[in-house]
DNA sequence: GTGAGATTGTGAAAAACTTAACGACTTAGT
DNA sequence: ACTAAGTCGTTAAGTTTTTCACAATCTCAC
């Protein structure tokens, strides 16, 4: 039902949910149009580049007018499936998972984390930014059929193990904090933010490329 | 001094704090020898692209043996500039910010947080993480000629303004983590790393694209 | 020593992504 | 109604990144 146009490219998808965003600050503001420019110096992204991921999914801007801010948000809502709330399990209640679960992802995404799990029983039991901390072996049981995405902030000697019983238990996509690289099945996607290596990375550009030349690069990243 | 081989493509220069830190793993580990297929399996990254990746320092490696750890694993550290500490500052002692403080970058990427700048006065004097917490008013003060690097985790309606002032006072290079995306000058970086849009943008692919056939994504990769 | 097997480094091709440029159309002011 | 200014959608060019594929070279077991 969704899987129609194949063609987009992964470029444009990544930067889908920052137009997205971008477009509900716009309409939030009472904007009632947008041109590709002005969505350029909002998003950093250029305005050519901007016209060309729209173009992927038709003519949905006006010549000589530029984009209809509602109808271009009630588009990408769709497009990015806003209209159901997508239900995600966090794996590992520590530094960064808390700060995750304190978090509403709800306000501009309709992405909910429903469970938390951690293998520390003063956490279990407990309610960390309203979502119920169980117990991890409790994860094939409570991620039922609506759970395909997890969130894993547990220490990199538990990531494979868990992303292991993830994937068992029918999760498809993991984001995936831990630096460790995880092996997965085929069909199951992962997106590694690795918070050190983008640290370095940054340090490293500034130290070896010429600063007045460059322009900013999107992380991930990306992002 | 550091600026000679200006041909290193970005792509390479992300992937290199990776491979450092796998590296030092093996080197740990008491491996003598890697060779491209061995590492392609442990970071998920073609074994081509490892190779063409080491080959824009010079030939590495040597034919029918692969790389010396050790040597690798020093090469990189000068590469990575790891011998000089590089300190940090981070700006938003929240959720996030709090998490990162606690973490230690140290560890493996010779990275400290120096200080730490908050305007809620209950957290302002104490130590996070072993961090010491000033006031955001002593930002010029405390960012002295050392420090060039900034973790932003302010909420977004502050971030252009931090921003702006982090600039003046020095700082070439900011790794955003709020929504906004900032403005800057020419001549300092901004990497952004956008965990709504990492999130959603998993969602996406996942119900967008095949997944038989797909292969995983490196986030802000960029990872 | 020798030769079978392993592995690099890279030229060339392919793929992916970005940017420039402009014709076509829209708007809005006169 | 006409025109100047604005903006899209897209073709084509440019850039960057990945991947293929293989000669050159090295290793190591015998
Ligand atoms: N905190 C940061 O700023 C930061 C930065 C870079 C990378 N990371 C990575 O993110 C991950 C999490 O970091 P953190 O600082 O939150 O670590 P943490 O130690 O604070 O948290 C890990 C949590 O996972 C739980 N846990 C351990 N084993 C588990 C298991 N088998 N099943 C379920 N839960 C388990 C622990 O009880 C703990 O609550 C680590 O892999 C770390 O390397 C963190
Ligand atoms: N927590 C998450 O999981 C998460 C996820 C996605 C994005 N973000 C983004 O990261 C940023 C930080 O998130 P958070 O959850 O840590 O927020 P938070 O509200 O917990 O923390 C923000 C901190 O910044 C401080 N602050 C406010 N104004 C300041 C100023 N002018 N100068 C210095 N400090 C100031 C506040 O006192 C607070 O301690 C936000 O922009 C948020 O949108 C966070």
């Amino acid at each position: 039902m969704h899987i129609e146009q194949q063609k987009i490219p992964q470029a444009t998808a990544k930067r889908l949910p920052l137009y997205y965003r971008f477009l509900n600050n716009l309409y939030n503001q009472g904007k009632m149009r947008v041109s590709s420019k002005e969505l350029s110096e909002a998003v950093k992204v250029d305005s050519a580049t901007i016209r060309r991921d729209f173009s992927y999914f038709g003519a949905l801007g006006k010549k000589g007018y530029g984009y209809n801010v509602e109808y271009l948000l009630s588009f990408f809502r769709k497009t990015l499936d806003q209209d159901e709330t997508t239900k995600v399990a966090l794996i590992g209640v520590g530094n960064l998972g808390t700060a995750f679960l304190h978090y509403n992802f709800m306000k501009n995404n309709n992405t909910k984390i429903q469970f938390a799990f951690d293998t520390n029983e003063g956490k279990i039991g407990t309610e960390v930014g309203g979502v119920p901390v169980a117990h991890i072996d409790d994860l094939e049981e409570k991620i039922g059929e609506d759970i395909s995405v997890a969130i894993l902030t547990v220490p990199s000697s538990a990531a494979q193990g868990i992303a292991d019983r993830l994937v068992k238990a029918g999760v498809s996509g993991i984001l995936n904090f831990t630096p460790a690289r995880i092996t997965v099945p085929d069909h199951v996607r992962v997106h590694h933010i690795d918070l050190a290596v983008e640290l370095q990375a940054l340090v490293y550009f500034l130290k070896h490329y010429p600063l007045d030349v460059e322009e900013n690069i999107e992380s991930d990243e990306e992002d």
